[in-house]
DNA sequence: GAGATATGTCGTCTTTGTATGCAATCAGGA
DNA sequence: TCCTGATTGCATACAAAGACGACATATCTC
């Protein structure tokens, strides 16, 4: 998949999460999303490399919070969906959404 | 994601664009298809490890015709989603509609 | 402090994705 | 019939993605 921007199924998972639970989300808030959603709950470790993918094909965009104690638990790392993230996001939905169409009645 | 169902994105696409071109279709056809919907061309190798690794999870049935030459180069094997496979291919279905559900202004 | 809980990192392994190249098959013409 | 080139199937090798679990660090409560 070298071809730049194509996302891995967890990759595309976490991307859209990250886009419903808004900007600025943690990974715990990503992993408490996914088990809302699917039934398998992932390893934080997972979560977090894929992120760390993410980041790094520019898909998200993080920043570290080091001083700032304002609640409990306030988690240290925080990312949001960088443009090219929103890209690709719209791409494999158009992709699928032509691949599916025509096909409703049998994919229910 | 061992968790026996989990499709690969791009086992996804094929296991879908075979849906599409119907039952007992030749890689060919398949790769034809997807040179169609996505503009990336795929090689062959990469379509019949996918086509492979898809009959092992029971997602694909495969058969091999041997002694009909019906007409000009006339491939040897076929494949069909399996029941399996169109399960997997709901469920991502769902899965994906359900994520983007509430996003359709921000995703196009 | 001390213990419990929450959060982030990393080494390692398995699974998926992709490219390359060889072997077999087949069509069509010399 | 025997080349020749195109098509098809597959093995091999390797890169990228996904997953797990142990470890480290912080934070809260007491």
């Amino acid at each position: 998949m070298p071809r730049s921007f194509h996302l891995g199924e967890f990759e595309h998972l976490v991307l859209l999460v990250l886009l419903r639970v808004g900007p600025w989300s943690s990974a715990p808030v990503l992993i408490e999303e996914l088990l809302r959603h699917t039934l398998r709950p992932p390893t934080r470790g997972a979560v977090y490399r894929t992120l760390d993918r993410l980041s790094e094909k520019g898909f998200v965009t993080d920043r570290s919070e080091v001083g700032s104690p304002e609640r409990a638990g306030l988690p240290r790392r925080s990312f949001r969906v960088a443009p090219a993230g929103l890209r690709a996001l719209k791409q494999s939905r158009h992709l699928l959404l032509g691949l599916w169409s025509g096909l409703e009645g049998v994919l229910d």
